[in-house]
DNA sequence: GCTGGTGCCTAACGAACGTTAGGTTGGAGC
DNA sequence: GCTCCAACCTAACGTTCGTTAGGCACCAGC
């Protein structure tokens, strides 16, 4: 049960069976049979299912936390433009460099124990506060527009989770490419004045 | 296997529960339980469980192109922005009011049936495609940043079927408001010259 | 007062589920 | 040459799955 390759090789396929039919729609023998082993041979290695996907999750959890902290750590004070779009750019990094992984945290803690669960939506809630401060700070600057940061934060952070749902790393679309249209999409969706148009 | 109020009744909790628990996580029985009878009494109402899966799936389907239908008729020519806008609109108000099958409809199109499901996402890229073609329309108009119609159209439509992770119908936010921040958000987001600032 | 249909029941089916128990293999270290 | 350990095996467990079969109660229409 310890941290050997093996497990992680366990993780990852793992990760892509959990992204492409969902947890429930994933058995334990489904992951053996992608890794050519027995159903039950992979409890040499893992505890449970549900210890599976929790390694997965708490894992992916950090290494967002990680981004974050990394993007605002060198720019500690600038202007709420510039740290919103850094940390759109690490959350966007951290999605494509591990889709499958990314795809699992962000659909499948509903799968979770309860406990596990109450305890990754704390984490995430606090993840996204950072979101919300940083939107909040530039409409007081008058940087932004005057829009709900929860709803703006939500509407974010929704909209670039949304990519595992079509982005295919090896598809026409280089990472950096999608990565940038992103990033550009975000921050315009926040900025300006209030738009006065009528509907 | 008719048409009725009891059918109705089944694919309203099951929409419920597939949003909560997945469509494999839905057991035939979870389902008879939040209707207060048997696992087996279900039968007489419906063919299998796919098949509750996909009523709710295309009816949600033909409801969302029946509201861009609608949206669009009444404007036949006008700039692009103003039919972006009323594309976002229909489309956040479609999940607004049954949040339930839009979540379904989202997100669990990957349980069915190869064959449908590959129907199914026929219909989703015709659905799309209205959104990368008045977003072409309005990058050529000079109306809209020049960015891949593809990747944007993609990024509103996450961004708004984001709602379904998070929006209560009774929760703080009203529908009305929550819907014009999406659409203001969305709009806000492809609209404007390229911006060049570096990062 | 019989008929038909709707809506539900219990009982059961074979298959698949997550998981446990106990045993075999093969290579590394002393 | 023996020990150890990781990695895998087969067999089986109790449970839950989707689904079928057959039957009973109620109510409307003739």
């Amino acid at each position: 049960m310890v941290e050997t390759t093996r497990r992680r090789e366990i993780e990852d396929v793992a990760s892509e069976l959990f992204r492409e039919h969902g947890y429930s729609g994933t058995s334990v023998r489904d992951i053996a049979r992608a890794l050519d082993i027995q159903g039950a041979s992979l409890y040499a290695h893992v505890a449970s299912k549900q210890d599976v996907l929790w390694s997965i999750v708490d894992r992916t959890a950090s290494q967002f936390e990680a981004a974050a902290d990394a993007a605002l750590a060198d720019l500690g004070d600038a202007e709420p433009m510039a740290r919103l779009r850094a940390l759109a750019l690490a959350h966007v990094g951290v999605v494509v460099e591990d889709i499958g992984r990314a795809s699992v945290f962000i659909h499948e803690w509903r799968s979770l124990s309860p406990e596990r669960r109450a305890r990754t939506l704390t984490r995430r809630d606090a993840y996204e506060q950072r979101f919300r401060d940083v939107i909040r700070e530039g409409i007081v600057a008058g940087t932004f527009a005057p829009i709900d940061p929860t709803v703006a934060a939500a509407y974010l952070l929704t909209a670039l989770n949304g990519l595992v749902a079509w982005y295919q790393p090896d598809g026409r679309l280089g990472p950096s490419s999608v990565t940038d249209a992103y990033v550009e999409l975000s921050i315009r969706a926040v900025s300006g004045a209030a738009a006065d148009e009528a509907s």
